[in-house]
DNA sequence: CCGCACAATATGTCTAGACATATTCATCTT
DNA sequence: AAGATGAATATGTCTAGACATATTGTGCGG
């Protein structure tokens, strides 16, 4: 495991920031200084630095130099799989339950949820996901049909609209919101808890090109789920 | 503003791929070729490549080639911030109350939550973080004092752990975890809602260099945290 | 037909230099 | 003292080539 050059500078550096040698605020030494400490070109080290701009360690301003980043906000890499993946992964059977489907004009409140007119044609499904024949997520996901037509043809009784659409249709921007609800009573019903116990939701919306395609949110009881996330050496 | 060539021909290879020109799967031209087809040096691509390639767009195996990769998991960017800087973002005034705190010996549940050994010294805090003055999250906080020696001396009547830790310990590494459960009676009280209402919980965990040094549970009432997370352009 | 050795190939790394560009600092002018 | 000007400097980009390294495909021998 003969380690790049590049990797070697850029290891360094970071643990010589993260040991406070080098503190937030503080000047790196310039690439020239560097090249000729580690005896190798001007770009190798252009690029190790580049590496640690990248990742948000340092800042880097022309003619002023390289500092070391003072941040507030982490960043953090939150991997989200979809259920039947996720359910899998734990060893467990999965399987799909349709419960209701409904392709209609858009009421104001789902036309609002997926950003477009009132009355455009929308697909709306609710599912069961289950692990092992239990209970494991409900689903409730809107389709607009404008920007995924094909949908139209799919029923999805057996297999959730979230698997379709990530092979069918493409897609450019998403964004998850995690939060916390109670239960209301139907949803309670569906689950097969009791009403107004904790659920954890999450929220999915994905888009292509500016126009929303689908709007999705995944109820878990309490304990079904849980979403982690692992972050390494920002540091400021 | 000029646009660096490596960026133009990585945006180029990222539409094509994102317009389906190069699929899942699919081998793109070698390096020789693109740097013929864009009239630039060997280099130049390879930069746009290996951006790529970080980006997780694509995958790359030397003899093989360059592959458009193929994705289940979504890795998304979570921004955490700490609990002030959330506060405060929304326009409200942020102030934290101390409820409680013990050094002491680490019971079992501590000492497996922070990874050491039963009997270690560590240091228990819980406190209320507040918005406006209403109870917006509880904190409970537990150090390992073995590794942060230092916040033995301090009293967190006023300011939360999670700021001084920030700015005086450094770390390596931390993971987080989102679930949502169902508050207990002494939790309700704290935060000023009723026994068995949703909440939503993320627990932190933060490591130096191998050893844990602190582990927080932060419970929000349902309602008052969302976390939100955007993703630009996986695919596959 | 299978496995093994070897050559071909595509990426990976690195260099030494060139020119571009943004920003700062010092100086000169008003 | 305030503002304009230009030189100095550090990063940013790019090239043309060299050698390293992993992997794959091919052909040879058993």
């Amino acid at each position: 495991m003969t380690q790049p050059l590049h990797e070697a500078i850029r290891a360094r550096l970071e643990a010589d920031i993260l040991a406070g040698i080098y503190k937030p605020g503080e000047k790196l030494p310039n690439e020239t200084q560097l090249a000729a400490e580690w005896n190798c070109a001007r770009m190798t080290v252009s690029r190790a630095l580049g590496a640690l701009a990248e990742a948000g360690m340092v800042q880097r301003r022309k003619r002023a130099g390289t500092f070391v980043a003072r941040r507030t906000v982490q960043e953090t890499v939150l991997e989200i799989r979809d259920v039947a993946a996720e359910v899998r992964s734990t060893g467990r059977e999965y399987a799909f339950r349709r419960l209701a489907r409904r392709e209609d004009a858009a009421r104001a409140e789902e036309a609002a949820a997926l950003g477009v007119a009132e009355g455009a044609p929308i697909l709306l499904v609710i599912g069961l996901h289950l692990a092992d024949g239990q209970p494991h997520a409900l689903e409730e996901r809107l389709i607009n049909l404008d920007a995924a037509p094909a949908a139209a043809r799919e029923r999805f009784e057996d297999d959730a609209p979230g698997a379709w659409l990530l092979t069918h249709v493409a897609w450019t921007e998403a964004e998850h919101a995690i939060t916390a609800l109670a239960a209301d009573g139907q949803t309670a019903k569906r689950l097969g808890i009791s009403t107004g116990s904790a659920l954890l939701c999450l929220e999915r919306k994905t888009w292509l090109s500016g126009a929303c395609v689908t709007s999705a949110r995944f109820l878990y009881p309490a304990g079904a789920q849980r979403f982690t996330a692992r972050l390494r050496q920002p540091r400021g």
